[in-house]
DNA sequence: CATACGTGGAA
DNA sequence: TTTCCAAGTAT
């Protein structure tokens, strides 16, 4: 197998973007709740809500002093809310559990609500400095061409972990610095659609590009369509209380002329399941309390 | 393990 | 206009 780690580092160390989180000594808080905001948002969108939410709540004990509507309300248009209400959630499990110190070891940071295999390992080795893989889209994109000789990667899978886990360099800045400079090629060079290869700097070891450039298909399943869906009529209920003057907003008057009133009682329904909304006496608020 | 879950910019 | 895609997670 090609050792794609010494051309990466190098081109990284000349190319990679200036992003707030990769500023020295940005802090572990300041990390986790960059990838919370980076779970399936662009960066270009995270970075205004990043520092404001920072400027805010410049530690978890902090945030977690306020009430979880508060949250949802900073987290604004970034989508996916429930992540604000997990953020949250994590930030009273760090103040309770951690004496308010984001942890370092993986398997404590998984226990954490909203933090899976990929947020965890991010902050244990970009905010900590350790060892372990970090494998996002991009990640997964850059080793199914690279290494399998493949268009497109397939469902996400523990075996990815493995794959790039076999790729990572002994030492632990190096496999660090590795991490981030897969997910940067993949984001900005060895992209979805158009890839740059004639810009990348392993494109002398790829297996695609040796291969012919192949379509060997796409596994991924396509995502559901967002006009007149649930998520759109949650994502409007959602937002009439965020940009409500009071806290309080009288459930009828909460999209009253939403096309389906069935589909938009459901999408109340299910953000209070969620916890999103709490319900009473007819109104209907953000979540006050954990 | 397949599915639900927001929002907006680019092709 | 429609489709694709974006530093995933929980259930």
């Amino acid at each position: 197998m090609p050792d794609l780690a010494a051309p990466l580092i190098a081109w990284y160390r000349r190319n990679a973007r200036e992003l707030p989180w990769r500023a020295p000594s940005f802090g572990a808080w300041g990390t986790l709740v960059s990838e919370f905001m980076l779970q399936q948002t662009p960066v270009a969108r995270v970075v205004p809500h990043l520092e404001a939410w920072l400027g805010r709540w410049p530690t978890p004990a902090t945030l977690a002093g306020d009430p979880p509507a508060e949250a949802v309300r900073q987290w604004a248009n970034l989508g996916y809310p429930r992540r604000a209400l997990w953020l949250h959630r994590a930030a009273v499990e760090i103040r309770d559990r951690h004496d308010g110190v984001v942890p370092r070891d993986v398997e404590a940071l998984l226990a954490l609500t909203g933090i899976g295999d990929y947020t965890a390992r991010a902050v244990a080795v970009f905010a900590y400095g350790d060892r372990h893989p970090v494998v996002d889209t991009n990640t997964r994109r850059v080793i199914a061409r690279a290494v399998a000789g493949r268009s497109q990667p397939g469902s996400p899978a523990k075996a990815d972990l493995v794959a790039m886990n076999a790729l990572l360099p002994a030492d632990d800045t190096d496999a660090a610095v590795f991490n981030a400079a897969t997910m940067e090629l993949g984001a900005v060079v060895c992209t979805a659609r158009a890839p740059k290869c004639e810009a990348c700097p392993v494109a002398s070891m790829c297996a695609w590009r040796a291969a012919g450039y192949p379509d060997t298909g796409d596994d991924r399943r396509r995502q559901a369509r967002y006009e007149g869906s649930d998520r759109q009529t949650r994502g409007a209920v959602l937002k009439t209380l965020r940009d409500a003057s009071t806290h309080d907003v009288p459930q009828d008057a909460v999209i009253p002329d939403w096309p389906d009133a069935a589909q938009r009682d459901r999408a109340i329904d299910s953000l209070i399941a969620d916890g999103l909304l709490e319900a009473s006496g007819g109104h209907l608020r953000l979540p006050r309390e954990v």
